[in-house]
DNA sequence: GGTCCGATTTTC
DNA sequence: AAAATCGGACCA
């Protein structure tokens, strides 16, 4: 029952299986989760082949009295996936882009994260021909770049990520991270401006 | 069916 | 700095 892990690259991709972040880390406060996820590895599989970048910019959108969260005038057919449990995807269209968050704690809680920005580290030629853009610098530093490079599209929201089936999940960084994280307002936003909600490897 | 607008990206 | 571009929410 085991995957096969990525063509090339990390030894920490060798048991994978075992590292992909389950209900429990998703089912907490938006906030610690955005945190936690800076250093981890977004992957996705497609046909046979895998791409994986390391999560480098996050947003936390709160689950109550957020004016800037889709949650705050209630449940839509648009949003309908934040109250979902936690571990499910919320992705939805800004502009002609997608974006793609993580349900926190879900359900009468509907806060998330939103993925802003990856390093790259796995199948970046397939993300180059995705982005149509050959600059590396370029392929995932902003939060529709990251859905197109990856091929996240809205026929993916509400998919459950917490599963080893899931053709997108995240998996655990093994490697030692001492790196601080960086704290700031959130951007696009109109409202809710100047809340420390963003936070930056 | 019309209108408005946004958690963006790209280009001038 | 401004255009490109589009699905969803809302009202009629």
């Amino acid at each position: 029952m085991s995957s096969p892990p990525p063509s090339t690259g990390i030894i920490i991709f060798m048991s994978w299986n075992n590292n992909i972040l389950p209900q429990n880390f998703y089912n907490r406060n938006p906030v610690t989760v955005a945190q936690e996820l800076l250093g981890m590895y977004l992957v996705r599989k497609i046909g046979s082949e895998y791409l994986v970048g390391k999560i480098i910019e996050t947003e936390a959108y709160l689950p109550k009295g957020d004016k800037a969260a889709h949650n705050f005038t209630g449940k839509t057919k648009r949003n309908a996936s934040l109250y979902k449990t936690a571990g499910h995807v919320y992705i939805h269209a800004m502009r002609q882009y997608n974006l793609l968050d993580i349900v926190t704690e879900g359900q009468s809680r509907p806060g998330s994260v939103l993925i802003r920005a990856l390093e790259p580290v796995e199948g970046v030629k397939i993300m180059k021909k995705f982005r149509n853009e050959s600059r590396i610098e370029n392929l995932t530093n902003g939060p529709g770049k990251v859905c197109q490079a990856f091929k996240v599209n809205r026929d993916l929201d509400g998919m459950d990520i917490t599963k080893v089936t899931s053709n997108l999940f995240i998996i655990k960084n093994t490697e030692i991270t001492t790196k601080p994280v960086t704290i700031t307002e959130r951007v696009g936003i109109v409202s809710e401006k100047n809340l420390p909600l963003r936070f930056t490897l």
